[in-house]
DNA sequence: CCCTCTAGTTGTACAGTACAACTCGAAGGG
DNA sequence: CCCTTCGAGTTGTACTGTACAACTAGAGGG
């Protein structure tokens, strides 16, 4: 395999990989979506944060963080605390309900990662990793990419 | 980086791009979103099939294929032919202007791969490609994955 | 000739998304 | 102190991709 082919293969396992993924992640959590179980994710790592903070992040319209925000609070996974200071803001917090889906469905998450992952030899694996880390980290030359 | 950090990076990066990819495959090609160029391709391949052999291949439902076919072919990019010997079938095959599309497409999106890659050693390419090759060509154990 | 199987279409529903128009509160300049 | 402008969030609307269920129509075996 050259290096052109590889660019091939690379574009070809990618589409395959991007056409299955919110499908089977939606099939293995029916729970909780990707895009609710990444902000419930971010709401953890940031310790809250704003609904505004969310959509600049993930690149996504404030309308559809807005309504994603409102769902998860109708599950109780989250909760809105109204800024004393700015009365415009609302910070959103995880709560012990959303906590505790969050770990579960992130367990859950890792146990089928390492299944598949399972027999590669911990060198390939961390080739792997770095290069997806690569690949995810490359900005577009004109600036113009959307962050994750 | 041990083997578990491995696996959780593979994870976290997989979850990136899967959030990432359908929107801005479609950004790039906002003619031709990724499911249609996927069903085009096949289309290329196969040198023609019916609407259940792509639903079958790509796990999708038949009422989503048929619409996706019709899609398709109102803009005349692809034909249908029934099939003479059995009146049910329609066999799908690119139209002059399908090809065309796809081949420009196919171009385009090349040439956004190569340009995101351009800086790899081609040792780190070959080792990433056969990762994606290996990490997609997994089959569930319960053998109830859906296909490509 | 009926029964059943298969290919495909259509009705309906839902998730995720964007854009535009709106409300409400904050902040700064006359 | 008002007025304008800005920022945060909500709501109306629309579109895409998707599935499931109900249907039509052709094929093929008893």
């Amino acid at each position: 395999m050259d290096a052109d082919e590889a660019v091939e293969t690379i574009q070809r396992e990618m589409t395959v990989f991007a056409r299955r993924a919110r499908a089977s992640a939606g099939r293995m959590h029916p729970e909780l979506s990707l895009v609710s179980y990444t902000l419930l994710g971010h709401l953890e790592e940031s310790g809250g944060c704003r609904a505004t903070d969310l959509a600049a992040h993930y690149a996504l319209d404030k309308s559809t963080v807005s309504r994603q925000v409102a769902a998860l609070e109708r599950a109780r996974l989250i909760e809105r605390r109204l800024d004393a200071d700015d009365h415009r803001v609302q910070v959103l917090h995880l709560t012990h309900a959303g906590r505790e889906i969050l770990a579960q469905v992130t367990d859950s998450r890792r146990a089928a990662f390492r299944e598949r992952l399972e027999d590669w030899p911990a060198e390939d694996l961390e080739r792997f990793a770095s290069c997806l880390v690569r690949y995810n980290a490359w900005v577009r030359p004109d600036g113009a990419n959307s962050s994750d």
